[in-house]
DNA sequence: CCAGTTATCTTTACATCGTAAAGATATCAG
DNA sequence: CTGATATCTTTACGATGTAAAGATAACTGG
């Protein structure tokens, strides 16, 4: 019951529902930017559908985004995403494109909130972490997807900063430029390496494939716990004069 | 042309191309395992659907390995699938499990035919990442599907010996015994931080993210050198008596 | 050896999905 | 005010997963 058969009328409570009967893209380029009207009400059906897609997707995860649920939430009809996204690619390329921002913009904080390179890095990568665990649905939509298209310029551009948000991080932990046109093997590998270990540690997290290891670990310990003692066992700096490793305290290598 | 509607006839050639009319599963049971009839040849329905399953995810990948399409492929009416394996997700989750079973056994390979501790963790990651960049259909299948039902007892059965393998793998090169209920602290960030840091690098590779940083490294890097430096830079044994690391040929960090 | 039972497979049907095409409607240009 | 255009709705089609009913073969018990 009440779950029968949607998709012809019975959503939609009022067709005279839509906004402010229409004001489409040419208000954005006419009038400046709907200068004083609603402050952060969307302007167009554009972004009604973005964020539309986000509330599906936090409701119903990334099997429920559809194009259908998509206008359904937002109150259109099921073709209308058509004409601004042309696909559900496009749609899913420009929400994953918020995504990267998002997820740029924590990264960049919690860079920004550490002090030392050590601790930048370690905060980098909670921040990482954290992010995925706060928005799966999102994360999953930016690394699971397999209807992203990369050649749209908003998700390109976006997907590229964070990655160089990225890349500036772990030069920084390594207290050393990273230019933006060349890489050692060794910057290269340290780049690989970050964010193959968190990128993995996330997938294997949200697919729950780490409960086996935290349940065996000791008692009370969690995610957070397991990633810091990760990344305490990666990170240390090398510096190459007095090599104080933690004391290996049941270590059984001989020599 | 030649893709207009399939779905009705059009495909199976013959009725009777059935292989030898029918058999069933009593057959496995019965006649002890079709001893002398075609030494390869799958002998149900069950396994021919899985092997028709194989062949479509290797030929269409992921997204097109459909309970449909998978019907078709093996010759018989796209409801037939549903008795054998109830389900898509039955399907896929079979189909999962014979792919840990090929992956656990690609990694012991490995691993058995290295000599020291160091050089089995390296050849195990190395077939790791060569498991899937040779199917990567059935990889993706096995770790970016949420189309899977660990409950299934073979799944569960299948990917939990694939972990076993991987945890010991990680033991051995340790040098420790890897206790099968409880693991400390350190125990369980090293074999998360293996697992991690290799399956990150496996889906950022198979989703082509690492193509931008193996094109910023020294011409000519392949995946399979970044990886060797990014293990390299981790497994570094704590021999803690002579540090060598490999003199930094073009370092920038002054001290 | 034969009739009934059961497992296996096929047909048919339905809701959903993405997408294309045609019709309706409101905004804008002149 | 009228025609052109952008936006949205209807309608339609092929594809998918799944359920239900019909058909068909193998098996069972006598």
């Amino acid at each position: 019951m009440a779950r029968l058969s949607r998709e012809h009328k019975a959503s939609r409570p009022a067709p005279a529902r839509t906004r402010r009967l229409v004001r489409t893209a040419s208000d954005r380029t006419a009038s400046k930017r709907r200068a004083s009207d609603a402050p952060y009400h969307h302007g167009d059906l554009h972004e009604a559908l973005l964020k539309a897609a986000e509330q599906v997707l936090e409701r119903d995860g990334l099997p429920g985004l559809t194009l259908r649920a998509v206008a359904r939430e937002a109150g259109v009809s099921h073709a209308a995403p058509t004409h601004h996204f042309g696909d559900l690619t496009g749609l899913l390329s420009e929400l994953a494109a918020i995504g990267f921002r998002q997820f740029g913009m924590a990264m960049a904080a919690a860079n920004a909130s550490a002090a030392t390179p050590g601790e930048k890095g370690m905060a980098s990568a909670k921040a990482y972490v954290a992010y995925a665990q706060e928005h799966p649905g999102m994360y999953g939509l930016m690394f699971r997807s397999e209807k992203l298209d990369y050649a749209r310029p908003s998700l390109h551009e976006a997907s590229e900063a964070s990655f160089a948000g990225l890349a500036r991080g772990v030069g920084a932990s390594r207290q050393e430029q990273i230019a933006s046109d060349a890489l050692s093997l060794e910057q290269a590998a340290a780049i690989a390496s970050a964010w193959s270990l968190v990128h993995g540690f996330t997938m294997l997290l949200l697919d729950g494939r780490l409960s086996k290891i935290l349940n065996l670990a000791p008692e009370g310990t969690t995610a957070e716990m397991l990633l810091t003692a990760m990344l305490r066992r990666t990170t240390p700096i090398r510096h190459a004069s007095h090599d104080a490793r933690r004391p290996p305290p049941q270590a059984g290598e001989a020599k």
